[in-house]
DNA sequence: CTAAATTAGTTAGCATAGCTAACTATATTC
DNA sequence: GAATATAGTTAGCTATGCTAACTAATTTAG
């Protein structure tokens, strides 16, 4: 009985470090990446929105936003700096002329594969002192939170 | 041999997923967590910095930059928020009069501990569909990661 | 012991990225 | 056909990042 007790004050107290902890390690971590994300010349709201296009295909501005837990203004501004590097096409609905349709162009797939391999690069050069298993538990964590945010409510 | 080599192509395919979904969740993280912090009204930057300052003592402007990972004046505008609205006091050091020495303030402490208990409250909620299991293992990731940011060059 | 060089921080000015409120243009509904 | 609803955009605010150029204080050279 005194042992249950315990144990949820001890969960307790694990929820509290690990909820700083993933804030802190995320806020770190961002800051670290940012630095080389930035050598491709744009920024990493546009780098994250080129990403969706990429991986997920064309999307309207509101499905974006969406995507990107954005207010539709914000959005619109992202896509807008990435339609002036040419890095995605925007083109009206024939269906619906009041929606966008936005895809990545060549030029952007390009550069989002090239930072992303430049981002590998580094972030693997930081991560191999881990050992293989440390990785591997790296991952694990991470599919992890990755579950945790699909059903975020 | 090989499967040496299947072994080390797999580690590459590995770690580049696992720097993308890094990147990934991380940013997806921070987007969900700021709408909470926000309503302690402040940001993430001055709260990451008032961090510092309550789970690391007093700090001068440069140690705290450096802890933060941003330039000087950077911080010197981060910390002219955080001063105005008396979540830290900034004082010159007697011993060399260009340095300053920021402290937070009980009223910066309490911000700081009451958007913690928020944050939890609202991680865990969030966290809590995750098996006992689980929650162990990103905890452990989450480590994982400190370690490496911890050796990061 | 002064003059030069260095160091700590701030100020000015630029860009990105978030928001809300108010607008335009198109579709839908009554 | 007029009112309403929906998709995006524009305008204007705040916060956070940067570099370049400045001020003030300390240290070092001569």
């Amino acid at each position: 009985m005194a042992k249950v007790k315990e144990e949820l004050a001890e969960l307790g107290t694990q929820s509290l470090r690990t909820a700083d902890q993933l804030h802190s390690a995320a806020i770190h971590l961002l800051r670290r990446l940012r630095k080389q994300d930035l050598l491709t010349g744009e920024g990493p709201a546009r780098l994250s929105a080129l990403s969706v296009l990429v991986f997920g295909g064309p999307k309207t501005l509101a499905e974006l936003a969406a995507a990107e837990q954005v207010k539709p203004p914000t959005m619109s501004r992202i896509v807008a700096g990435l339609a002036r590097s040419r890095l995605v096409a925007v083109s009206r609905d024939p269906q619906d002329a009041r929606r966008v349709r936005i895809v990545s162009t060549p030029k952007g797939t390009r550069l989002l594969q090239q930072g992303r391999r430049r981002r590998i690069e580094y972030l693997a050069s930081n991560l191999e002192r881990l050992s293989h298993d440390e990785l591997e538990e790296l991952r694990h964590g991470i599919e992890i939170l990755e579950k945790a945010l699909r059903h975020w409510r």
